[in-house]
DNA sequence: CTCCTTATGATACTCAGTATCAACTAATCA
DNA sequence: TGATTAGTTGATACTGAGTATCATAAGGAG
């Protein structure tokens, strides 16, 4: 687990500038343990910092997103998601019904990449698994009401 | 395969109207083999039918969609991609330097989601699984500039 | 052919994300 | 510490995807 201090230090290395509104997004991220959207973050920090931008949420989360500090989700909606990083790999699971998420760890993918690799003649450099279904909770709710 | 009558007359068995506007959407998409947007859809076929409404394309693929005619596909961009549904099971590998498309069928990710749903007490009821690399071709490309 | 219901297209709108640009400021150097 | 300068900011306006509304049009059952 990265410390907001520790991300700000990168952005320096880097030849990026240690501003306040960047260090509030970063303070902010890291606090986040379910995918957040742009919105989000620029909702709760202009609560505390009135004149913060959009484009300026955007723009950082851009940047996080470019160190590795939290990675693009898709969600159903079309729109961006955002979540950290952590160290293992990690995917998620979104529940159609209430659209809560939940993590998990272990896809042991590689076998599969390697086929398909072969099939498609493409370098397979990244991958993103997405699943849907109900969560607990839900699936007592849909027994409920299933017709 | 199924052909655009067939697909007309199971809109119809539901209970839609078939029209001319929504059998000029049909004829389009199955004539795709690379996945579209909706605005692809609407751009041809205004030039064919000027009048056709950009909502009537939106809301005939969401319909499409919801007959299994066509799938969702996420774009990186965060919008919607379609794709008609071939029989097998397909996903796609996305080339991230020009965008290239290829289809892979066999993902074997049965035990992996049985993993999954027992970590996470979901019911896994769809997965979306998503690729992105260098095609054949930018795999060369990227290479002769790399630095 | 008539009638009723569904579908259509024009329009206006929302919402996420981007482009622009003058004003600002972090960091470096003197 | 203060001057310099290049990266950053936030206001604003914009784009582009997708949706809501609603009067009009038209499919199809009878």
């Amino acid at each position: 687990m990265r410390t907001a201090e520790a991300i700000l230090e990168t952005m320096h290395e880097r030849g990026c500038r240690v501003t306040g509104p960047r260090r509030a997004i970063v303070e902010f991220v890291l606090e986040q343990c379910e995918p957040f959207s742009a919105e989000d973050v620029f909702r709760a920090l202009r609560r505390v910092q009135p004149t913060i931008g959009r484009a300026t949420v955007f723009r950082t989360l851009d940047l996080l997103a470019e160190l590795g500090v939290v990675e693009r989700v898709h969600h159903p909606s079309g729109t961006h998601r955002y979540v950290v990083s952590s160290d293992g790999h990690r995917h998620h699971v979104v529940c159609v019904r209430c659209g809560r998420v939940a993590a998990f760890s272990g896809c042991n993918l590689e076998p599969i990449l390697a086929s398909i690799a072969d099939q498609t003649r493409f370098r397979i450099l990244d991958h993103w698994l997405e699943l849907s279904g109900l969560c607990q909770a839900c699936q007592g709710e849909t027994m409920a009401v299933s017709r």
